[in-house]
This record gives structure tokens, sequence and C-alpha cells, in this order.
DNA sequence: GAGGGATGCGGCGTTTTGTCGCAGGGCGGC
DNA sequence: GCCGCCCTGCGACAAAACGCCGCATCCCTC
């Protein structure tokens, strides 16, 4: 797992951007971490060097990947990821078509981010052959929108279209919130 | 929409197979369709010009995926798409790496095809900002599955972890298979 | 024509969900 | 401080969905 040695980091929200930089530091990278498109760019400009770079998606009214291509404009081979809420194969696609490496969806933490940095995912090892069980994916769907609203669960309830309720309910039901086992 | 004069069909299922390439034909193109990799990189050495490309990724043991970088060696502008029972992030992004230009989800009927093979999907336009409900995504996964066992009830509830009763019953409540319009 | 597998469907007990309501906790404004 | 606002956790109860049985039917194959 190659470090990069320096790395732009686009995140729009305080606590979360606050800890991947942190996390990410930790791991012997210098990262530049701004929380806007004009702020990322600005900060392009004054950048020396570009190791690689880590785009939030859903930016409010803007999107990440429109980073995509003046950064690698000036920095083509910058190693650029995307990150995001709720991912969709067509976004997915765009993101990639514009010369990102990889995409991924929240919740991401330090080692998936260097991990998918570093890694190549041209090669399709390990690609799913199976489809997921519906419980898994729901399960996977509502901790993205979980993560995606902050732990709210009032307003997640209301994106996924249950009842808070159930939403609570179900969540009592699996405590871990990152790792599977089975199905 | 640009319809291909020539193309070729990577699709294994010989109904389907069949079928799209009728589907296809009807508007105005000529289809080579072959029904394994081998096959397929055989056609590939005899045609003398191919406009488009369409690719079943899941074939038995093979990928569809390992098409795409010969193809493109032969035909650098060919417009290659990728068609898929379920697909995955992962697949798509190591699919659009390879040079795909887009990336489907059967089921997919000759309009979907074309436009996929037409539109650049490096524009963000309607990408999705909001997370599907769960019963939509649920919706989408089951036909999805169903689509991937040839329509076979007892296999696909196998597969989703669900009981066969429960299929039939969540299937007869949403008799059209490909329109949804509200969740 | 016997066997295997897929389908459609009724019924019934169990589980889950929707929808109330209520108490408590943070938090900003008057 | 105190008030409203929003989020949370949870109890209760009816409605809906689900798991699981069984059975009749149909199709295909050997």
């Amino acid at each position: 797992m190659t470090v990069p040695a320096s790395l732009l980091l686009l995140e729009d929200d305080d606590i979360l951007g606050r800890q991947t930089q942190r996390a990410l530091a930790r791991h012997g990278c210098q990262v530049h971490w701004a929380t806007d498109l004009g702020a990322a760019r600005r900060l392009l400009a004054t950048l020396p060097a570009l190791d690689a770079a880590v785009l939030d998606q859903n930016l409010g009214a803007d999107n990440g990947l429109d980073l995509i291509t003046p950064l690698l404009a000036r920095f083509p081979e910058c190693r650029v990821i995307v990150l995001t809420g709720y991912g969709s194969i067509a976004a997915a696609v765009a993101a990639t078509r514009r010369g990102a490496r990889n995409y991924l969806t929240k919740p991401a933490d330090a080692n998936d981010i260097l991990d998918a940095l570093s890694r190549d995912p041209g090669d399709l090892e390990a690609l799913p052959d199976a489809p997921p069980s519906l419980q898994r994916l729901e399960w996977e769907h509502i901790q993205r929108v979980l993560d995606a609203h902050q732990g709210n669960i009032s307003r997640a309830a209301d994106a996924l279209g249950i009842h808070r309720r159930t939403l609570q309910r179900r969540l009592k039901k699996r405590p871990s919130p990152k790792h599977f086992e089975r199905d």
C-alpha cells in the first residue's frame, strides 16, 4: 500500500473532513483539505505537486466530479478517487470516464481510501459473482443513507421511505455498523 | 441516437441473444453475435470494421470484460458498453477503466442499449441526488436477480434469500416489470 | 406414463411494520 | 432560567407481510 506524499482532500463536512485528514496524516501523508469546489481549485493552483486526491462527490450544490478534469490537467499523474454517500453505477461510470481511479461509497475509513488509491481496480479479482441477498443489500443501503444524514435516524428513515420506528427497530437488531460476516 | 452500422454482440444466453440481435437489427444495425469469449475473439479477427460492441459480463466461467482490451486494440474507435445481470460499482469501474463507454444492468432493451451507446456518460446530468427508497431499491434488485435466473421464481427467491411464496406475492403487487413512476 | 421441477394459490401462525402516544435530552433564542 | 424545537427511545396495538405447510396443475424428459 503506497501512501501518497501529498494528497488533496475535498470534503464539505467539517467533522468528517477533519477526521479523515487526521487519519490520513497518521499514515504519513500531507493532506491539503478544501471544503468546497472553489477553494479546491484555488488550492490546486498553489500546490507544487500532488500525488493523490480524494473527492467527495456530494458538495451541496456542487459536484466533486467537476474537479477531476482541471485537477488532472494540472497533475496528470495524480491518483484520484471519488467518495460519495450513496453511489450509483451511473455516477461511478461518469467519475471513471473523467479519470478517477476508483469510486468508493461511505462509510470509508483511511484504510479503505489508501487501499483504493494503491490498488488498480482494472483487474476484476473477486468481483461478486452471486447477487447479494436482499437483507444484505438493504442493510448496506441503510448504512449509506444513515451516514449521508450524519446518523440522523429521523431524516434517514424519511429518505428511505420507511417509518422512523421501523428504522429504529432494524438498527437495534444489528449492532455492528460495518462488519457483516454472513447473510 | 446514432445507430451503429456494425455491432458485436457477446451474449451467452441463446434466447436473449437472438432477441437482442433481432431488436437491434430492426434499428438498422448489422449485428455480429458470439456466445462465448473465444468465438468473439475469432469473430473480431475477421471483421473489417466495427462501430460498437455490447458485451455481457457474465459468461459462465469467462468474463466479458476481458474482450474490451483486445477489441479496442483492433478497433480503437469502437464504442463498447457492458451489460450484466447484477452490476456492482466495482465492476462498473473496472469496465470503464478498460475502456467501456457505459455499463448497464439487465433488463435492458434495444433502446436502452442504443441510448447508452450514443450518450456520453461523462456529463453527469440527472445523476440521482437523493438516495432511492428502500422499496425501489428492493424492487430493482429483485428484477435483476429474476432476470439473471431467466425468470425462474423458485431459484430467484432462493438467490435473494426469501421464500418463494413471498416473491410470488411481491411480484403480483407490481405488475409492470420495468416502469416505476413513484416510490 | 412416471418422475422431477416450476408455478399458482389457500390457509394459518408468527413476525414485522405502521402509527399512535409519551417521556427525556440537547440546544438556541427571548 | 425557561420555552419551543428537534431528535431519540420505547410501549402498545392493529394491520400487513412473511415463513411454511400443503395441494393441484402444467411442462418437460426419460
